[in-house]
DNA sequence: GTCTATAAGATGATAGAC
DNA sequence: GTCTATCATCTTATAGAC
């Protein structure tokens, strides 16, 4: 594969990520993917075979980068309380700058659910991951680790999928919602905590 | 009234509220609510003039529905802790019945900005509804109410909207996701008031 | 590898009969 | 109000020149 290959590919991905987040992948085209890569229209067939399949490229790519970030922060080598800063400070920096990203996800897995979310060895990281045997340390009596790791997760991601709501309902413009997901930053770990038994 | 006298915009109504919180606008087509609807496909523009007319009046039905809903219960005639609890077990008998329901609006929100947030009348609601002055006196220093209903939201609905991801990580069947859901009708209450100071 | 041209079919919307 | 038939456009995908 030459270099040129590579550049027309990834312009290729580039675009279509781009729109597909911005736009779903049922009211994306590919003539729109095409123009937007500076490509033609035929290009997009010849490296992906069609639609389909360009998408699921993007996708397993998102949402793996994504949950491999969550597999090295989960393993990493500091205390409990530190790892779960890094969750929290890495998700809002990754939602900054990409928040359409959770309901894009989230919807696409809805509509597309073969094929997305099986090869992605989640359940392995949960099963393995330090941070889960750390969690399971912590958890009051009858809760589950899981219903935990639920809520950090809720309390991170789910205000950037409701953020045109947010914005909607208490008027604020975008920079006071990203004060708001700053300060955020700091509560989520201390709400979190309180959740869990004390360490000993 | 029996099931025979629902007049046929109702029937479409109720066919493209299916089929669009299931598939979304996109990927829906005016031929499969006429369909669905049971009526030919020239009647869906009879009676709604377009497509998008015809998601426009949807959308609004359902979102207005959810804050309205809302409304109800934040002006409830009841103690703080028990209009916290109702929020909880209203959100989770719908979003049980509807789990599709958060990502399809979410995200439908997000593709339609216009028309759908404005006229709803979200930023009267906490501006007024007697939880969030109950909820502003009983803020830690520092805290805004919007931060904490955010909370809220969050450990009630997110978990919903990633259904297939926490089921995919999990290895857990609908049954016992839905018990997983069952055990947090009564553990976010706790949560979420133990992120607040005590009543006086 | 990249292009032009076009096939083959789906889509939203409308005209007009009844 | 409800139907059939059809239009104009857009869609994905491919064939074939260079």
């Amino acid at each position: 594969m030459t270099t040129k290959d590579i550049n027309t590919a990834n312009r290729i991905k580039a675009a279509a990520n781009r729109l597909f987040a911005e736009k779903g992948f049922g009211r994306t085209t590919t003539r729109e993917i095409a123009t937007e890569a500076g490509v033609n229209l035929a290009l997009l067939n010849y490296y992906f075979n069609s639609k389909e399949e360009l998408f699921q490229t993007i996708m397993f790519e998102v949402v793996g980068g994504f949950i491999s970030q969550l597999q090295v922060l989960l393993n990493d080598d500091h205390s409990f309380e530190q790892k779960v800063q890094f969750v929290v400070d890495n998700y809002i920096n990754l939602l900054t700058a990409r928040p359409d990203l959770p309901v894009f996800m989230l919807s696409e897995i809805r509509n597309h659910p073969h094929e997305v979310v099986e090869r992605l060895g989640l359940e392995k990281l949960i099963r393995e991951a330090l941070f889960f045997k750390e969690l399971a340390q912590r958890c009051p009596e009858g809760i589950t680790p899981v219903q935990i790791f639920m809520n950090l997760l809720s309390l991170t991601i789910f205000p950037f999928a409701a953020k045109p709501l947010i914005t909607a309902a208490t008027g604020a413009d975008g920079q006071q919602f990203q004060m708001m997901m700053e300060q955020r930053r700091k509560l989520i770990p201390i709400w979190f905590l309180s959740m869990l038994r004390p360490a000993n």
